[in-house]
DNA sequence: TAGAATTGTGAACAGTGCTTAATTATAATT
DNA sequence: AATTATAATTAAGCACTGTTCACAATTCTA
């Protein structure tokens, strides 16, 4: 059959992201496959490859949801009662709380490699990156003197640690994995590190 | 024909192990298969599951030969001369090249997702926790009065801290990829986070 | 109503992990 | 030395994978 029309072209992109979504935060990537999406939403694989590049692709634009789930999320509660050291923290545990909501889901993020030959769209990375320039915005005014770079450099520095601390606690790769113990150490760790880099208390 | 005796179990193993190794870190996980690694050393698929469980065992034992090479490594070099803080940064910074030498070899240690049905066997975690250990006992010179369960924090919060630095260079995920990026990223997180917990400058 | 355009199919290709019956070379026994 | 037993290795097979593409089915246009 065809032009079933059952279905618009963006229907069936958002159909299979949502297939594909719940079949990975159920059995994660491993799990995914381009039949058992098609199948899942009444089409056949062929449909998947008019919609998407192939399925490296429909990860991609998993992940871009996620992302944006979670800048959302980050940037969503009102904070202004709290100092900008407060809100450091706070940004922490909803980080920690969104990865531990959905594992799968989430570590998803981490799991696509871009090889030479397949790099990351643009478009997609700009999303990766506009992570950390919440945390700058935090930074920034815990250290008035410093450079743009410098605080560039802060940011990445603490919250690509924080991530590995808590990819390291969803896989198992800690002495204890534990949401309350992850979010101890992230805690632990934005404390310590603001000891060593702010100018003020605030 | 049978028992050719050509090689022993033992040897099989090693000649599975190198010959996937050497694949991973040519293509990473994605290349690696069991046909193409028993192609590569004169036997076929049947005989590999005489030696590994599965190919999730074999990467994990590939796993732990690289973990075992990086302990090597970090324990390693003479570093007596040192203060304990420049050890630390001296082991940072051993982690960092060790990562760079062959990405995809380092990456693997952080690819195979244990799920539930199959968990980590114990021996391999002890592997990964080993690293923590080193961390530990640099970390307690610096912070005499802090209880064990602290240091145990520290190292953890830390370290993680440095591997998700170091994973997210890799792979492109930071605003700037290359290594001498990354070290300094490290080498920052390291300063800041000590000027928090140390209790000592040495 | 005939023809053009589009939408979706499903078979095919080359690969994957893994299992297992059959085969064969060696070692042990008679 | 001949035979039997044993263990090593294979190759075929199963159910799956991503991806492509000639074709069929449907709708739109003329």
């Amino acid at each position: 059959m065809a032009r079933r029309s059952d279905h618009s072209h963006d229907e069936i992109r958002d159909m299979i992201l949502n297939a594909a979504e719940t079949i990975v935060m159920e059995h994660g990537l491993k799990g995914l496959s381009t039949r058992k999406v098609t199948r899942d939403i009444g089409y056949t694989v062929g449909t998947l490859y008019l919609v998407f590049e192939n399925l490296d692709d429909l990860v991609t634009h998993i992940n871009a949801r996620t992302l944006n789930r979670l800048y959302l999320l980050l940037t969503g509660k009102d904070t202004k009662d709290l100092t900008k050291k407060e809100q450091l923290h706070r940004l922490g545990q909803i980080y920690v709380n969104f990865a531990y909501a959905d594992p799968h889901r989430w570590a998803l993020i981490y799991e696509d490699r871009h090889s030479k030959d397949h790099p990351m769209p643009v478009w997609y990375k700009k999303n990766i990156l506009q992570m950390f320039t919440i945390v700058e915005e935090l930074l920034k005014p815990l250290a008035p003197t410093r450079t743009e770079g410098e605080i560039t450099q802060a940011a990445s520095s603490l919250w690509a640690g924080v991530y590995g601390i808590c990819i390291l606690g969803i896989t198992q790769k800690l002495n204890c994995s534990g949401k309350e113990y992850v979010l101890e150490l992230v805690e632990y760790l934005i404390n310590n590190f603001l000891k060593g880099f702010a100018d003020t208390e605030e």
